[in-house]
DNA sequence: GCGGTAAATGGTACCGTTATCATGGTAACG
DNA sequence: CGTTACCATGATAACGGTACCATTTACCGC
């Protein structure tokens, strides 16, 4: 493999002014670096980054760890990220968690061992033990999507509650009084704002909570057969299904179809984040969507700042952006009218 | 930074001994084992990444270049490669190019800068010259979905010519005659697959190809409109479109309801590539699907076998997949029973 | 002519691991 | 009891850059 060193001889100069040329630091002569430059293509030198982080310790790279790549939300996320990185020479890392504390831990301490700049993550719990290593290495951290217990950093997410209320109180103004959930797992801030609001509408609007029609999913899409087959045989049947985030909405959709049950006729849904590519195809689903592709810009620019400001303790920030509520196809229209 | 020096220092060991409790590595007494553990542990060590590397020239990472992660189709291929290179402990970098062979050329820089360990690339043209300094830093290398001439690698891609085939006869089933395409840009072995295999459709049944009815696109969504609105000034105009990606196929669909027409009422529509989750919603555009999630994986085996074997020289394998026609609504039925 | 300053260049050591080889100790063996 | 063999452990020197500081040269103003 050839070196600084390689090169150096054959321009006939030290390495380390092989180091500024490729670096394009200053206090180099033009005829130098041109010498320097033409070894350099003569030779196919390419530079080491390993080293150049292991003398430097910087990386210029940061990771993003999320749930799932497979899913739209993410990906917009992903893509938005890595743009901004790249607008400033860093690159990104991409991790999957697949909602799994196991598997985030072991990213992290992965992360940690290559010695990353910065992480803007998705935690898969509330609880901030497992970003704890994070602190004590002193890494840069942003949180998206979900808040955390007990963990200090910038935060860039959704205003769930707000989007959950207005989304069940769409079904509200158009008659619905039963309406079912499938919430979000556990420990996770998103799932819970997402059911406040939904209790909230229905408290403003004097309709009980009745907690047999709340099922926890996983935001995946495969529980969803079951929960629809519970709800179904709930007594009086809820007349519209509320699913916290895109893959149980289309879970929920699969299992109302092979129940034979019409959406919207037979029953109403709405859910949480859109599915931008099946709402080109054929806009069917009402849902709260949020600006995946702001969050993963926010993020990564309040994280690179982060990073490359000294203002490293400076007071963390969190930012709440809007969602907006889609009406499409799957709530039908007023329940009165489309009764068959 | 915690090092493995202090740990050393700590545990009453030579760093080295460290080094093999961290790899677990034979060697070490396992009273010894446990003292360095407990060392490890209270001292919150975390080898670096980067040092290793640098000593031991392998970074345990491979690269994905691809399109853009925005499409399900390269979705699903990052997902099947991240996973498959997990079990063996590899990491994947991702990078999107966006059919740009600037960028690529700049990612194939970087990544030979970061060492990566190997590289699965779809290249952005057929021409390997971008790709030569993967081979001058004999970096194993897998090409996927494409073809490059002058290049050799292993190859996993679909077989687009028998699916453009099928595709295109389907519609000829249909009674179609005037099928217009939308191809993918040049210099790209899956567009010119496509045209050919839909090109010999149309020779076994006698049709003429008429040049005015394919227009060059670029894979993504945008150019759709100017392109519909070209074809359907065409006379005769054409009854039947091919998109040769989903998300020319979305573009088209788009151009074509704002320009006032049904599919399939007005015009029939095929694609190439599916969008499962739009499927999953409402089954609506028939398609020719392939397996991305088997190019992934299979793919991330042939280079990590590359890798960990000596075998880096045995013969190049070019693996090619079988495509699935997926027959939905956006072709209707026969075009003389569907006409209004 | 001299001190002062800036530009160009280089020497040396070090970033944190581990490859390589060497060493001491102990058990097994004939 | 000497020899072989193996196990556990360590000393040293790299891997390929660059931080830090030193040196040389040229030029400036007085």
């Amino acid at each position: 493999m050839v070196t600084v060193r390689d090169v150096a001889k054959l321009a006939g100069v030290a390495p380390i002014t092989v180091s500024r040329v490729v670096n394009n630091a200053p206090g180099v002569n033009p005829l130098t670096r041109t010498r320097v430059s033409k070894a350099i293509a003569e030779l196919h030198y390419v530079p080491n980054a390993m080293a150049k982080s292991l003398r430097s310790s910087k990386t210029h790279t940061i990771a993003l760890v999320l749930t799932d790549v497979t899913n739209p939300f993410w990906t917009t996320i992903a893509r938005s990220v890595e743009d901004t990185a790249a607008q400033k020479d860093y690159h990104v890392i991409l991790c999957n968690t697949d909602e799994n504390p196991e598997k985030e831990a072991n990213y992290i301490n992965i992360l940690l061992q290559r010695r990353v700049d910065g992480i803007i993550i998705a935690p898969t719990t509330d609880n901030g033990s497992v970003l704890l290593p994070l602190k004590r290495h002193n890494i840069p951290c942003v949180v998206i999507d979900r808040e955390v217990h007990g963990f200090k950093a910038d935060v860039v997410r959704s205003d769930g509650e707000q989007g959950a209320r207005r989304l069940t109180e769409h079904l509200i103004q158009l008659g619905h009084r039963r309406i079912a959930m499938i919430s979000g797992p556990a420990h996770i801030s998103t799932a819970e704002e997402r059911l406040t609001g939904y209790c909230q509408a229905l408290q403003n609007h004097d309709i009980p909570v009745d907690k047999s029609l709340i099922k926890q999913g996983n935001y995946k899409e495969g529980s969803s057969f079951q929960f629809v087959r519970e709800l179904l045989s709930v007594t009086p049947r809820p007349t519209a299904i509320f699913a916290t985030n895109n893959f149980m909405g289309v879970g929920v959709l699969r299992a109302l179809r092979e129940a034979g049950l019409r959406v919207p006729e037979d029953m109403a849904l709405v859910c949480f984040d859109d599915i931008p590519q099946a709402s080109a195809i054929y806009p069917f689903l009402t849902v709260c969507a949020q600006d995946a592709s702001k969050i993963g810009a926010v993020a990564a620019e309040l994280l690179l700042k982060r990073i490359t400001t000294q203002a490293r303790r400076r007071k963390f920030r969190e930012i709440v952006l809007d969602t907006e509520l889609i009406i499409r196809k799957s709530c039908g229209q007023e329940l009165g009218k489309c009764a068959a």
